[in-house]
DNA sequence: GGGGTGACCCAGT
DNA sequence: TACTGGGCCACCC
């Protein structure tokens, strides 16, 4: 799988995620290790800031639930209106962690 | 080829 | 809760 493949897997799989839901970087990393082989979470941090534009990358946070750097603002009004659930300015893992079934 | 960098993660303090 | 150090891996000088 090259690396443009990998991009495409990416982003289909950040698509799947439903309103109000989301995974962590490591987590899509870890969803994607059987179809690509290989995975890491920087990568997909590294892919979401280049080619994320076109899905829903506020769905995508770190893993404790920070909004990602630079768009704290912009994710925070989306995950208000797909209802997410938020401690303070972080997204409560423990109630929107999603993963592939 | 060598070294810095980053929308990361985890364990330890 | 906040910081640190180590590990990580593709990209870009």
């Amino acid at each position: 799988m090259d690396a443009e493949e990998y991009v495409e897997a990416v982003l289909a799989l950040v698509e799947r995620i439903p309103p109000g839901r989301v995974m962590s970087y490591g987590a899509v990393a870890d969803a994607l290790a059987d179809v690509s082989g290989r995975a890491s979470a920087r990568r997909i941090g590294t892919i979401m800031a280049r080619y994320g534009g076109g899905v829903p990358w506020h769905r995508v946070v770190a893993a404790d639930g920070r909004l990602p750097p630079g768009n704290e603002v912009r994710a925070r009004k989306r995950h208000a209106e797909d209802g997410t659930p938020m401690r303070g300015h972080k997204v409560d893992m423990r109630a929107a962690t999603w993963h592939p079934s």
